[in-house]
RNA sequence: CGGGGUGUAGCGCAGUUGGUAGCGCGCCACGUUCGGGACGUGGAGGCCGAAGGUUCGAGUCCUUUCACCCCGACCA
């Protein structure tokens, strides 16, 4: 069962606020479907990045950039990726404007068309093989090992925001190899990277599995993912790795000399995740009283909140926070002291509540003279004294308790709301409650589709079980040799 | 592109059978307050999405149009 949060949409906009807002730059729908991402927001964007870029830079990972935009030919290299995109693609088609003869305004200069069209990139594969075929030509150049942080365009019918934004940043990595076998380990590693970001940093714990060949990515031989389970019973994808096997070295024509002076096409893989992530942690762990953010993540760890009346407890209560502030910084902790004399200690308490700091520490006269401070819990929303003698290596240990707790209580939803289901029937009845459904499934897209068609419901992954137990897929009857993982997505 | 809905103050909304444009929050000033979103008094803020029509008179009725939101198809 989801909790009492769902289908509260209200709730999601009230969490997203303080992060982003829907953009409104244009009354007409140029950037609709773009969002706006505030400096609290993009805080724990930017601390998403260090941590994974820290991890891709531990893997042997380095960073490039490639070009915004990709000539429309590169595109239609490989089959099934151009089959993929380019029902979603912006373009551009021009490079100038002009002043409109007929009145004010600007027009596009007829004269100005661009002999090939430039796509607006939805992701980087060609543009990236298209420069790889320069710089790869023996063994000895590979692997190559490159990540690009950017941004990306796809210009889906319906927007959501996080989810499905019309523009949003993402890293995307794009590795070059010499032989099959190193290529699929590099797939597999990525994923195994961003679940142990899922758990450490977001405090999220993940589905790692193989998607079917139907929802594969759009070019690639195998697709791996994440999948994070929502408050509200839904499924959403958090990140995919892909073994794209010799398809962009072909389209490309990469091939390289190997140690036996023969010419072969390069293996390559690419993975990637975005900002959809922001999203995942909103809707997993935030509550009725607003964002819960992980302490990894958290812009603001810990918010110093004074009590006092009169200039002199204020100036009092101040200098004693100062010292505890200096104290929390030097165990480097990210800690704001909210000194603001033009709202009240109870609107501060809200405020920081909503915006998810994990620790609030309130002070005023009365722990002055009992040498104390308060510590309110955001996760828990329990409150405590606390002494002030030693505070502040008790709060680094809050906070690793803090990331644990938030992660159990995901965990502990996310192990709830998985069921193994063996009857046809039962699905489509539980189904609408959500969650994860553990089914035997026939292997076949008819099979999946007609599920698909009848419930909504997709097959999110199949994982590798450790002991895979056969059964009878819950549709056709037809032999299955393990259970796959089901849910309604976002 | 289908199905539904909404456009009125910065935000959220009310506006009766057509008759001087309203409420809450927020904002500004002053005062009292201050251990969980304070209160009082005063104030600023509007081409009622746009165009046309009916009428003595339109936020309200009619026509056209534009935009946005939600649900589907598409997708990370």
């Amino acid at each position: 069962m989801a909790k009492e949060i769902r289908n509260k949409e209200e709730n999601y906009s009230e969490w997203y606020n303080n992060l982003v807002i829907k953009s409104d730059l244009a009354e007409n729908s140029a950037v609709r479907g773009c969002m706006v991402i505030k400096p609290y927001g993009y805080a724990i964007w930017e601390k998403m990045q260090a941590e994974l870029d820290r991890r891709f830079k531990e893997t042997g990972h380095v960073n490039a950039y490639f070009p915004l935009f990709i000539p429309k030919s590169f595109l239609s290299k490989e089959a099934e990726h151009v089959e993929g995109f380019a029902k979603e693609c912006a373009v551009v088609t021009h490079h100038r404007l002009k002043a409109d003869p007929d009145g004010k305004g600007l027009i596009v200069d007829p004269e100005a068309k661009l002999e090939e069209e430039l796509i607006v990139r939805p992701t980087s594969e060609t543009i990236i093989w298209n420069t790889y075929r320069n710089w790869i030509t023996s063994y000895r150049d590979l692997p190559i090992l490159i990540n690009q942080w950017a941004n990306v365009v796809r210009w889906e019918m319906r927007t959501r925001l996080f989810l499905r934004t019309a523009e949003f940043l993402w890293q995307e990595g794009h590795t070059a190899h010499a032989t099959e076998q190193e290529a699929i380990e590099e797939t597999r590693q990525m994923v195994e990277v961003y679940a142990e970001f899922a758990k450490e940093v977001l405090a999220l714990p993940v589905w790692v599995g193989a998607k079917t060949p139907s929802e594969r990515f759009a070019g690639a031989v195998e697709t791996l993912c994440i999948e994070a389970l929502m408050q509200d019973g839904r499924a959403l994808q958090a990140g995919t790795s892909h073994f794209l096997g010799q398809n962009f070295a072909k389209a490309f024509d990469v091939q390289f000399t190997n140690k036996e002076g023969k010419l072969e096409y390069v293996w390559a893989t690419s993975w990637g995740v975005s900002t959809r992530l922001m999203g995942a942690m909103v809707m997993a762990h935030s509550d009725n009283n607003g964002l819960v953010i992980p302490p990894v993540l958290a812009p603001i760890q810990v918010v110093l909140v004074p009590i006092y009346r009169g200039e002199e407890e204020r100036e009092s209560v101040l200098a004693h926070l100062d010292d505890l502030k200096a104290k929390l910084l030097a165990k480097g902790l990210r800690v704001k002291l909210d000194d603001r004399d033009n709202v009240r200690s109870g609107f501060k308490f809200t405020e920081w509540e909503v915006k998810g700091v994990p620790l609030r520490i309130a002070v005023g006269p009365r722990d002055l003279a009992n040498k104390t401070v308060e510590l309110a819990f955001r996760d828990t929303l329990k409150k405590e004294i606390h002494p002030l003698e030693g505070i502040e290596d008790k709060v680094v240990q809050i906070m690793k308790d803090v990331q644990e707790n938030i992660y159990k209580k995901a965990l502990d939803f996310k192990e709830k709301n998985t069921f193994e289901i063996d009857s046809y029937e039962d699905f489509k009845v539980r189904i609408e409650d959500g969650g994860f459904f553990l089914c035997h499934w026939d292997g076949t897209a008819e099979t999946e589709a007609k599920i698909k068609e009848e419930t909504k419901a997709t097959i999110r992954l199949i994982p590798e079980w450790d002991n895979p137990v056969p059964g009878r897929c819950m549709v056709t009857g037809k032999p299955s040799t393990q259970r796959v993982v089901f849910a309604r997505a976002y």
